[in-house]
DNA sequence: TTACTACTTTAGAATCATTCTAATTTTCTT
DNA sequence: AAGAAAATTAGAATGATTCTAAAGTAGTAA
C-alpha cells in the first residue's frame, strides 16, 4: 500500500538525518489530481518536493539525486517525463537561459532572474524590485506566452 | 596564395548561382587583425559571412551548411572554434535562449529578442520598440553583464 | 473483487549539440 | 628559410535529453 511506502521512506529519510521543508504525500496527491495527473508513487514523490510552494530552481539530474537521499530513486527518464508533465500542467516552468540544463523553475508568478554566468546558477529577481516595460507590439499572428528578463552577472574580481 | 584561393571560391559561388551580399576577404582580413585574431582562411570565410553589419543568428551547425554552399567547407570544430574566438573578441554575440543549440548574433547592441517557442526562431525586437526598465539592485560582488528580455511567442490557433 | 485498457515506469540504446584529443598544417617572427 | 606558437582537423568522447519496447500500475466497468 503506498502509504506504508511513504511511512518507510520517511523513517529514511529520518535516519539519513535529512528533515525536509515538503508538502505530505497527501497534499502531493491532492495537487496531481487537481491537475488531472494520475497519481503514481514516481509523481508523488517528485510533486513533494516541487510544489511545497518554495521558489526552486531544479535540473533533473539534481532532482534525481534529491530523490535518491530521500530514499525514493527512480529513473532518470521518469524524471523527464515527470517533469515535462508538471510543464504541461503548468506546475513548473522551464527556465533555458542557463548553462547546458534545463532549470525548472517553481516559481510560477512573473519574475525574473540573475543568472550567474560562471556557474550557470539562478536567482529569482524580486519582482517589487522592477517594473517590466511595455510590451512591444508582437510580430502577426502570433501571441505572447511569457516576458522574461534576464541580467546576466560576473563575479567582480 | 590566399587571394586565388578567394577568387576560386567567389567563381564557384557565382556558378551555383549565390550572391551573397557579404564583405570582401579583404575587409574579413582588416577586421580579425582589429580583433587581434590571426588571419586564416576558416576565420576569413567565417568573418566574410557574419561580420557584414546584418543582424543574424546562425547557430555552428547553419554556419556550417552555409560555409559549405559557398565552396568553403570546414570541420565543424573550427566553427565552434571560430565562433568561440569571435565571442571573446567581442564581434558576435551567443544566445541561449531558444531550442537545443546556441544561436550566434552578430548584432551587438543592447536590443531583445522575440522568441518562436515552436520553432526557436529568434527575431530582433527593435530597441525603439521598448525601453528597458531600471535595473535592480544586483547581488553582492558581481557586476551585470547583459540584460536582456525575451518574449516567448507561440502562433495563434 | 476481476478483468481490461490505457497510462506509466524503466533500463538501456540512441541522438544531438558540443568539447576534447592528438596529429597535421599554417601563420608569424627571426 | 627555419622554428615556435597557434590553428585546423577527423574522429572519439561527453553530457543532456529523448526514444524504444517491455513490464508494471492505476482507473473503470462489470
Amino acid at each position: 500500500d503506498l502509504l506504508d511506502i511513504f511511512a518507510e521512506q520517511r523513517q529514511h529519510s529520518a535516519m539519513v538525518g535529512i528533515h525536509p521543508k515538503h508538502i505530505s504525500p497527501e497534499e502531493a496527491a491532492e495537487k496531481l489530481r487537481a491537475a488531472s495527473l494520475r497519481t503514481t508513487r514516481q509523481r508523488i514523490a517528485i510533486a513533494e518536493r516541487l510544489l511545497d510552494g518554495r521558489a526552486r530552481h531544479v535540473s533533473a539530474e539534481q532532482l534525481r539525486d534529491e530523490l535518491v537521499d530521500y530514499g525514493q530513486p527512480m529513473a532518470l527518464a521518469t524524471i523527464y517525463n515527470c517533469l515535462h508533465q508538471f510543464e504541461e500542467a503548468g506546475l513548473v516552468r522551464p527556465v533555458h537561459h542557463a548553462g547546458d540544463a534545463v532549470l525548472y523553475d517553481t516559481n510560477l508568478g512573473d519574475h525574473h532572474h540573475f543568472v550567474d554566468v560562471e556557474t550557470g546558477e539562478l536567482i529569482d529577481i524580486d519582482p517589487g524590485e522592477i517594473t517590466l516595460p511595455e510590451l512591444p507590439d508582437l510580430p502577426d499572428g502570433f501571441e505572447a506566452e511569457t516576458i522574461e528578463l534576464t541580467v546576466r552577472l560576473r563575479r567582480k574580481s
